[in-house]
DNA sequence: GCCGTTTTCGGCCCGACTGTTTTCAGTCG
């Protein structure tokens, strides 16, 4: 979406990613572009940290920036660019980087096509293989063009990556239907949904089995399968009925813990770990860790006993993304990450009073079935008119029935009275501050003017954090996955202010929202500002999503000490009256 | 370009698959 401009930060990343691609296209050596990557993936998660050095010595304490890129990087803060990058630019045009997205299309044959055909864009690309001009090239045959067309359509009409919560309930469907016919079948997903991204390509499976005919069988006769697309003695891939790949394999018992490990990646932790084994005389693939020297195999059924061997813990799967557990895991201090079991309630919730379609009682009674201490009741206030946001006197009623339910004592589950204001265009809320001062919870956040820019944006949030009563800034970004980009905002200023104002961020748990993401709580943790988890929930189900709430905050290393959502009802309440007037 | 209680030079992750070769490069996960 045109308008929105990058961060400091995020145009380091770029930067440097693309420094990367375009030296991969030029043909430098491999190592080379893997520091460029490397860098670029350090600045994803701690860019504005490194802008705010100011010399070399500093920037090379990362491990992967060296004197080279802390040289690009100082170079890049002080110009706004990279001479090395510019000049790689006039050689190799930007826009063949579009052409490294076709499947089956590396570096090497998007160089040699746009120097033999002068293409620089699918398009272009899709033109000339259908003219039959690839199949002449060196190197390239009739296969190979047949194959970047059939990447070509794929990437077409694939229009994207699953909601995590999409793939999730898909792959429970497909592992419940599988076990009905396999009784005690040992499977377990792999990949990016065992990870717990926040979107999910393909759905990978992997089974223990020593009848490996007898699983291929049953998964390629699933109902939901529409086509089967490769089937083997130890994989199979098929199409579902709703267009989504899945991958099986099936492994020895023995191999499982290995082949979990190798399957669940991701890749760049892959790499780093077996970066360990090789230095330490070992060698770990999907069947086992083995020695060099004498190939004895040392470890392989579990993933516990896999990373052991290489002197390390377990890292939990959410974490695999080589941000630095690779090395706390060698050192045998992972974060303790939050569990669900740790959650003692959710923070946002809406009921039929704004657009939500259960009562009080209701979503109370959803709360105790998933053990909760306490739920904080947020309809939206008054000023959005299209949720059916409440009028004062509505709300005020509200906050009446919420206090004489907990004073009944009936329930363990504590309601919290509260609402979720809108941040109007300058900052103001919907209601005035002696509303508010009778509120548990006032949550804020943006539900309009998404294309102003950064400065103004910025400024009303932070308005609105200015304001003593408000302690929870709900969804930050504003960005739906897959459907709208994050407003133009600049968070590392809100979580400046968070941290001073001592006022929440949330991670709304909500499937396309999961807002915050990974990357940024990764930042607000560093900072040490608060996280509330809310699903968001409009229906008593929707508390289910604390699930992927909870998956998010793992993956953004957050400890339960990093959440409200940890504490007691009273030490919450405290928290949430602290330094407001009235209290 | 990065990195080093086995190295300041010579390494740098692993295996499978495919298609194009004449022994292997490119791509993928």
């Amino acid at each position: 979406m045109g308008g929105r401009t990058l961060g400091k930060g995020e145009e380091l990343v770029r930067a440097l990613e693309e420094l990367a691609e375009l030296s991969e296209i030029k043909g430098e050596v491999r190592f080379k572009v893997n520091a460029y990557h490397k860098a670029a993936e350090i600045a994803r998660s701690r860019g504005d940290e490194l802008l705010a050095l100011d010399d070399v010595k500093e920037l090379r304490k990362y491990p992967g920036i060296g004197e080279g890129i802390a040289k690009k990087i100082l170079e890049f803060k002080h110009t706004g660019t990279i001479s090395k990058l510019e000049e790689l630019k006039e050689e190799v045009p930007v826009e063949l980087i579009s052409l490294l997205q076709v499947p089956n299309l590396g570096p090497k044959r998007a160089k040699l096509i746009y120097d033999e055909l002068g293409v620089r864009t699918v398009e272009e690309l899709q033109a000339a293989a259908e003219a039959h001009r690839l199949a002449e090239l060196h190197g390239l045959g009739p296969k190979a063009e047949s194959n970047i067309l059939e990447g070509i359509r794929h990437m077409q009409s694939t229009s994207g990556r699953l909601l995590l919560h999409t793939a999730h309930r898909i792959q429970e469907g497909i592992a419940n239907s599988l076990r009905e016919r396999l009784p005690g079948l040992e499977i377990s997903p792999a990949g990016s949904l065992r990870r717990m991204k926040e979107t999910i390509g393909d759905i990978d499976l992997l089974v223990a089995s020593r009848d490996p005919s007898a699983v291929m069988e049953a998964f390629c006769s699933l109902e939901m399968v529409e086509k089967v697309l490769l089937r083997g003695d130890t994989k199979s891939s098929v199409v579902t009925l709703g267009g989504l790949q899945v991958d099986l394999r099936v492994v020895k018992p023995e191999e499982y813990g290995a082949a979990l490990q190798y399957f669940t990646g991701s890749q760049a932790h892959n790499v780093h770990v077996r970066e360990i084994a090789k230095k330490d005389g070992k060698k770990i693939n999907e069947y086992g860790v083995f020695r060099v020297k004498d190939d004895r195999r040392l470890a392989g059924a579990t993933e516990e006993e896999v990373y052991a061997a290489l002197g390390m813990v377990c890292p939990p799967p959410e974490i695999r993304e080589d941000r630095g557990e690779v090395e706390a895991a060698l050192r045998g201090e992972l974060p303790e990450l939050v569990e669900r079991k740790d959650i003692r309630g959710d923070l946002h919730a809406h009921t039929d009073a704004s657009d939500g379609v259960a009562d009080l009682l209701e979503m109370r009674k959803a709360a105790e079935k998933l053990g909760y201490r306490f739920l904080a009741v947020t309809d939206h206030a008054a000023g959005l008119k299209v949720a059916g946001g409440l009028p004062k006197e509505r709300l005020l009623r509200q906050v009446e029935e919420i206090r004489k339910l907990n004073e009944r004592g009936d329930s363990p589950v504590v309601l919290l009275a509260g609402s979720e204001l809108n941040i109007d265009n300058r900052g103001g809320l919907d209601y005035d501050d002696e509303v508010l001062a009778l509120l548990d919870v006032v949550v804020v956040s943006v539900h309009a003017g998404f294309k102003q820019d950064r400065e103004t944006v910025t400024r009303r949030v932070i308005t609105a954090m200015r304001n003593p009563h408000v302690k929870i800034v709900a969804h930050p970004t504003g960005r739906l996955i897959g459907q709208r980009p994050p407003y133009d905002i600049d968070l590392g200023a809100v979580m400046e202010e968070a941290r001073r104002t001592d006022t929440a961020l949330e991670l709304n748990s909500f499937p396309d929202r999961l807002d915050l993401g990974d990357e940024n709580l990764m930042r607000a943790r560093a900072l040490g500002v608060k996280i509330a988890l809310g699903t968001d929930a409009h229906r008593p189900e929707h508390l289910d999503f604390m699930l992927f709430g909870v998956a998010t905050a793992r993956r953004g290393w957050l400890s339960p000490s990093d959440l409200l959502n940890a504490l007691e009802p009273d030490e919450l309440l405290r928290w949430l009256w602290r330094g407001r007037p009235g209290a």
